[in-house]
DNA sequence: CTAAACTCTTTACAGCGTACAGAGAAACTC
DNA sequence: GAGTTTCTCTGTACGCTGTAAAGAGTTTAG
């Protein structure tokens, strides 16, 4: 993987300067094999994705994708960069915590709508322009609260950290679940009983009492919808106050 | 996948009680074929891991593995729940916040010596016994701590979030250098002079001034090694720290 | 001794990413 | 206009994958 090409890609600085070119036109566009790639992924993972599935509708041969992009790997990047455009913009969001909130909702929005997206999200060697938007707007976020550089990257990556531990919870157990082809109440009907001849109240005894109290049963893990997400949101963010507080009382 | 099968084999209740049957007697035995798959994984990555790879080493042929494990995806079940059986022991640990630090600590070691586990964290509908003997301990740290059960949950996750977080940006990080066979330095010959092309000051003023300062040189984020896991983790417990606090003064 | 039950091997299949060679089309040079 | 170059797209092929199916060989039960 040639990693000039890859981000040369990402960035759509490829073809232009050279058109009208001597061969024939092309028929695709980069942008829309990464639109059905993306629709691919969304509807059946990561792992369903072949080059020969995303030929298929557009009408041309897996082969044919090679002149647009150099491989999987970088359709995939692409595939990234795209949804990421859909994170909201944090302008006028009103205080860095605000700002961060949205960004950390508009995050796990993302990783609802497209579920292969958490576990690809950081390997941030090659940023595409809308990942670079998304760091350059955080940033900004929490530019004026006294906090260092070192500081604010490390808070974006404890925010996209928790975001993505939460996302791929989710996705996670829905994706064994249907790997199974089973619902959740089959599946508990199933392990359920072996389970509970293994996890004893005397061998794990803080476990079996916080299992009693029925939290693991209600997704979300209680609280309400996705109340399991804002709650640990809500600690993020209030180990980030505590320490902007500190540096301005150091500082003033 | 049939759920049921998955999980006695990840706790090893599967064929104790015919023996002695009747064919031949097993020469392999699950954990050998469990040690030696991690060992490739930890070398070559989970992508690079094939039942022909593990097979070989063992000098078996890779059919005769489904005799011990239904398929691909039981084994790296197993794989995840070997190696989280590395994690330190909670007890003594001397309060919430020391046994959390080491819980976090412990998970990051693991995350550096495996970097295949941290995509792999929280398909958790299939825990095994280490697995489980982890939530019993980080729960048992979180018990008279006055929060309730389902908020105990959420910290974990949150932790847990955090660790993968960090954890996988380093092994992304190696994964994109390794695959395209370079060092860092010429990782950035190649793309750097395209970046400074794309992200311009004007575009992306934050992110620029962030860049300027130098801290993505700095493997870890600044601050020195690891420092950028340390203070996020800091934060992560402030927060933390900050809840108990407020339920405490809730109801004394 | 026969039959059942088990382990392990060989073969095979469908699928994958993609290297390679070639067909056909468009635009350049003359 | 003819010839050459350069491009797009296709078909074929290779080595890899997980694993289904069938059979060979070994050990025990009856």
């Amino acid at each position: 993987m040639d990693p000039a090409r890859a981000l040369a890609l990402l960035w759509r600085k490829e073809q232009e300067p050279t058109r009208p070119a001597r061969g024939p036109r092309q028929g695709l566009t980069v942008d829309r094999i990464v639109r059905t790639a993306v629709s691919i992924a969304d509807a059946e993972g990561l792992d369903a994705l072949s080059m020969r599935k995303v030929a298929e509708p557009l009408g041309v041969s897996a082969m044919s994708l090679y002149t647009y992009v150099p491989g999987r790997a970088e359709l995939i990047n692409c595939m990234l960069d795209e949804v990421l455009g859909e994170a909201p913009s944090l302008r006028d969001a009103g205080g860095w915590r605000a700002a961060l909130e949205r960004y950390a909702r508009g995050s796990m929005d993302i990783a609802r709508r497209h579920p292969w997206v958490p576990p690809l999200v950081s390997s941030r060697m090659l940023m595409g322009p809308n990942e670079t938007a998304m760091w350059d707007g955080v940033l900004g976020a929490l530019t004026g609260t006294g906090l260092e550089e070192r500081e604010m990257v490390a808070i974006v990556h404890l925010v996209n950290g928790y975001v993505r531990g939460a996302a791929q919870q989710l996705a996670d157990a829905d994706h064994d679940v249907r790997r199974a082809g089973l619902s959740y109440d089959e599946w508990y009907e199933k392990t359920g009983p072996l389970l509970e001849t293994m996890i004893s109240a005397e061998r794990f005894p803080n476990l079996t009492q916080v299992w009693r109290s029925g939290v693991f049963e209600e997704p979300g893990e209680g609280l309400g919808p996705d109340r399991g997400f804002e709650y640990g949101l809500q600690r993020v963010l209030d180990g980030i106050e505590e320490r902007i507080a500190r540096r301005a009382a150091e500082r003033p």
